[in-house]
DNA sequence: TTTCTCTTTTTACATCTGTGATCTATTTAC
DNA sequence: GTAAATAGATCACAGATGTAAAAAGAGAAA
């Protein structure tokens, strides 16, 4: 059931699927307005973006009059997750760990977070390894 | 001390990087050969990402007869960190505590990395908020 | 109904990425 | 010492991205 996203956005583009997620349904203009108070983007920059992500099925579109209501059906979290894996393909199994301690080191977290953390690191026990298996191409990591 | 990188590389440079990283010091073609079992670029190719790398200041050359040593200054997990950091830009920080927990739910970790991971999180408890505050663009979130 | 305004559609364009061919300067094997 | 194999340098080229101007269509205002 983990599929893989099949389309990737861009950081641009985020920007624009940030605005969708969180209003749900909202016009080009609804989207630039929230926008402006971020990136100094002239109007037809974020249409371009409206129209590249339609063009990808990442938005759904709605006639309404002259204009058009988008939508998505897509989940953030997905998109993220995707993304994630692909920054996790760059590095050793083997050093996962560490990077989610430094992750877990620098963020704020509240203490429920916290609680939550501790609540998944005890469920993990049961199918955590004595030593994570290396996943690398020889030459590529010290292992 | 935190300095936020400022070379990006890309996917397929980073493929190169990993080369270097782990040899330390290599030439062009120990990193064909290495990344050879693993994708199927021609020769050429794997000689534009180098040369690349060289011009970002992110390779050092050390003339070698007529071949270069390649080598670099710069550490992974620097460039992995961020790299996080441009993806957690992309989601509000009161989503952060729920998508570490993905991640250590997905990963494969031994029960050093766990007991690890509950040193860490003991010690976060120290800094740890009631309410993570949201950090978005209003209208981009819904916190 | 004519004009203004907003929305969409079309077109643009420089840079970045992925992938690679060629050409040139060396080396090394005969 | 000449030919074959390398290594590096130069050039190429399509698709993705960031950013935007210009054109066209439709509703609103006059």
């Amino acid at each position: 059931m983990t599929k893989t996203m099949d389309s990737n956005i861009t950081d641009s583009e985020w920007e624009v699927m940030r605005v969708v997620w969180a209003q749900n349904k909202t016009t080009s203009k609804d989207i630039r307005d929230i926008i402006e108070n971020k990136k100094n983007w002239k109007p037809a920059t974020t249409k371009t973006l409206i129209g590249r992500l339609v063009d990808k099925g990442v938005l759904n579109t709605e006639k309404d009059g002259n204009k058009y209501i988008y939508s998505t059906n897509l989940k953030e979290s997905d998109f993220l997750k995707s993304t994630l894996d692909q920054t996790f393909d760059n590095i050793c199994n083997k050093d996962v760990g560490k990077i989610i301690a430094d992750l877990i080191s620098k963020s704020t977290l509240s203490f429920r977070d916290i609680e939550e953390l501790e609540k998944v690191l005890e469920m993990k026990k049961e199918d955590a390894v004595d030593e994570v298996p290396c996943n690398c191409v020889p030459g590529q990591c010290n292992c």
